[in-house]
DNA sequence: TGCCAGGAAGCCG
DNA sequence: CGGCTTCATGGC
């Protein structure tokens, strides 16, 4: 992989296999959409982002003007080698052709590294929830107390993710009208959990799993999926191992009752996110 | 209509 | 600890 940066473009040579469709489609991050002319755009770190597949070249612009970075490759975490880590998940897997055939179907997947707060704050609003509907509420929590972001003619074309400062001087009532239901509470503790500074969200990607984990679920409103969530999707913590209802399903429809995730090895959250998206988009029959 | 959605808290035995 | 109920809301 190499890369060059021009004013708010920067391009990627060599991804590796790198798609987008996966990666933005696979629920890892709920403010991502495929724009007519089929780039990805999205909104994170307050800009708005695009991101375009070419070929094994991908172009990353920033189409409010803003310098472009390496923070975007770490961001879809295209610095980093996924063959090598398929390999270690098939070779603590060997022989298992559910797996095999899981990796085949998502190959091209990339966790991403996406910013703490916003992770925490969506993976409150999936619990009990649907994807179209986790996605509407957080685009009226961004509309409601994020930031104005415009392009370069100066058009309004979406919204900063709020603060944790926003959220808090929001308070519940109004968290609440942006359709949150019983989630509302949820959402202003851990803002202002934040904001108090009673956790330390950047500092958790220098612990370990179990740490960050065990940091997150002392936030009212986070139990072990959302914490793994988060850890995995935004604290480098790539064994992190959320369980859900499609990994529930097709791990009882391929695996023994007393199946250790931890025999996934040091990439279990990938090999998740990849039985995740064979479940969920194939039906298991990819 | 009832059921479910990338769950977690509260309560009960 | 393990199991059950409740929690808003919308789409089907």
């Amino acid at each position: 992989m190499n890369y060059e940066i021009n004013g708010n473009t920067i391009k990627i040579y060599g991804a590796n296999g790198f798609c987008a469709d996966k990666t933005f489609d696979c629920g890892q991050c709920f403010r991502f959409e495929k724009s007519e002319d089929g780039a990805w755009e999205g909104i994170a770190f307050s800009h708005l982002i695009s991101v375009k597949e070419d070929g094994d070249t991908i172009t990353l612009s920033l189409l409010d003007g803003a310098p472009a970075d390496e923070r975007l490759i770490s961001y879809l975490a295209l610095d980093r080698d996924y063959e090598s880590f398929d390999r270690d998940i098939l070779s603590c897997t060997q022989g298992d052709e559910t797996m095999k055939r899981a990796i085949e179907t998502g190959k091209g997947i990339r966790i991403m590294r996406q910013e703490p707060f916003e992770t925490l704050i969506s993976f409150i609003v999936s619990q009990n929830n649907n994807i179209p509907r986790i996605k509407k509420i957080i685009a009226r929590l961004c509309a409601a107390f994020g930031e104005e972001i415009h392009d370069r003619r100066g058009e309004l074309v979406g919204y900063s993710f709020p603060t944790a400062k926003a959220l808090l001087s929001a308070g519940g009532e109004r968290i609440r009208e942006c359709g949150t239901g019983f989630r509302d509470k949820y959402i202003y503790d851990a803002a202002r959990a934040v904001e108090c500074g009673e956790i330390d969200l950047y500092a958790l990607r220098e612990k370990s799993t179990e740490e960050a984990i065990a940091a997150l679920m002392k936030i009212k409103g986070v139990g072990p999926k959302v914490a793994a969530c988060v850890a995995l999707f935004s604290l480098d913590c790539p064994d992190a191992f959320p369980i859900d209802v499609w990994v529930k399903r097709v791990m009882g429809k391929y695996y023994k009752e007393d199946f250790d995730y931890h025999s996934f090895g040091d990439y279990a959250g990938l090999a998740q996110q990849y039985l995740f998206y064979y479940e969920r988009f194939l039906g298991g029959e990819g």
